[in-house]
DNA sequence: ACCCCCGATATTGCTGACAATTATGCAACC
DNA sequence: GGTTGCATAATTGTCAGCAATATCGGGGGT
């Protein structure tokens, strides 16, 4: 049995990152050094590395001396983000009205039937992932790095959004708007498609209390498993 | 006399990003850890630190075992962040023809004077400062923080773009177009700055060479005085 | 002359230990 | 009872040294 490396810095910002977007890891819970080295099994080199690229995600806080946080977002970044998010899948979409081919559609389809069927069975971590994952693929499907890459900055930060300042019980983001825009960039009506994801954010905004703040406090271990 | 603690990782990703964003760290040379740990009186491993945030910007790649090295973007890099220019650039000027006063008016007028007096002296740095400044100062009027920081990736990585691909010995981003911007703007005249802007990028990445790529060697040290 | 192999050198990647700073618990005091 | 001050503990920030890996040069073979 030859000692394993452990996962690379990268490996953890996408473990953490994912655990931040599918809401396992809560704003406001500090992110020990030595903690997050023993569940990776790796050295703190490394958590550091992480955690700075993190920082600069805007996904964790790092106050000095203090330690990392992850990111309680304020009032005014959350309508930040929002409005960000509104500008460019619009512009997502629009592009995609000019370029979706076969194969862009049937991976579309296959991702909102994915999200149905998690809907149906009422998984809640997957529901998460999924909702999450089709404005990502949206973006993946434009073709340009730097859109897919900019996507998900906000997409993990709408996720922290969410957990801090959801309102109701009921998830939003559901399969059916996510099926009316993709049927709308299918038939290349762009005009449609674009006031479809409109409408779909400021669905998504309108279930968030922007007002209140709630303090949660959440076991780490079982949040990175 | 008291042993200086050196400047923190982000002044150094901050005084390197600089010195990419001013074209005074070609593409391609290689940021060797002992070397930037010996300019900047630090350890390596605040240097480390800084270059895996500089990573994650995209401005220097890391090869594992190998070093950092600044990025060299492809030709479709390179068409990719003008792309995304243009749509987020044409965002920030519809948005600005709402929103602006005239304390941001004046701020714009004042920079643009700036430009026109670099450019009068003919002082190749600071004309190359002052017009990516430009864009981004464009940016930060719009007051939305992500914004912001997404036109700082893309100035950068543009100032890499036209440090490989620059076709003509003029620098382009002259001021002329940029006050036109400017006063569209002032006239709230949303299609005629969206316009102005369109045309201002297209006129940059006209001015590239998307076919050839330069080899450039540099010295260091000189880059980050 | 060209190519392959191999040792020397240089650079990165990592680990562990130490210093600096902050949070915490406890006792004394107002 | 609440607050202040101090000693302790926990956590982060930093550093120097070591191991691993890639580059470069020379030597030998074909």
């Amino acid at each position: 049995m030859t000692e394993q490396p452990g996962p690379s810095a990268r490996q953890i910002v996408e473990k953490v990152w994912l655990s931040i977007a599918e809401r396992r890891l809560r704003p406001g819970i500090q992110l020990k050094e030595e903690q997050l080295a023993a569940i990776f099994n790796v050295s703190r080199a490394r958590i550091r590395q992480a955690l700075t690229v993190l920082e600069r995600d805007g996904l964790v806080t790092i106050i000095p001396n203090r330690g990392a946080f992850v990111s309680k977002p304020s009032v005014e970044e959350a309508r930040d983000v929002f409005f960000v998010r509104r500008t460019v899948e619009r512009c997502v979409v629009e592009r995609l009205c000019q370029s979706v081919n076969k194969a862009d559609l049937r991976r579309l389809r296959d991702h909102v039937a994915k999200e149905r069927v998690a809907n149906a069975a009422d998984v809640t971590s997957d529901i998460i992932k999924l909702s999450g994952g089709f404005h990502l693929l949206l973006a993946e499907t434009v073709g340009s790095d730097f859109l897919f890459t900019t996507m998900r900055d906000l997409i993990a930060r709408s996720s922290l959004i969410t957990a801090v300042y959801r309102n109701t019980n009921r998830f939003n983001c559901g399969p059916d708007e996510h099926e009316e825009i993709v049927e709308a960039i299918a038939a290349k009506d762009a005009k449609k498609a674009t006031h479809l994801m409109a409408h779909h954010l400021e669905h998504v905004e309108s279930e968030l209390d922007l007002s209140e703040i709630r303090d949660l406090s959440h076991d780490l271990r079982a949040a990175l498993a």
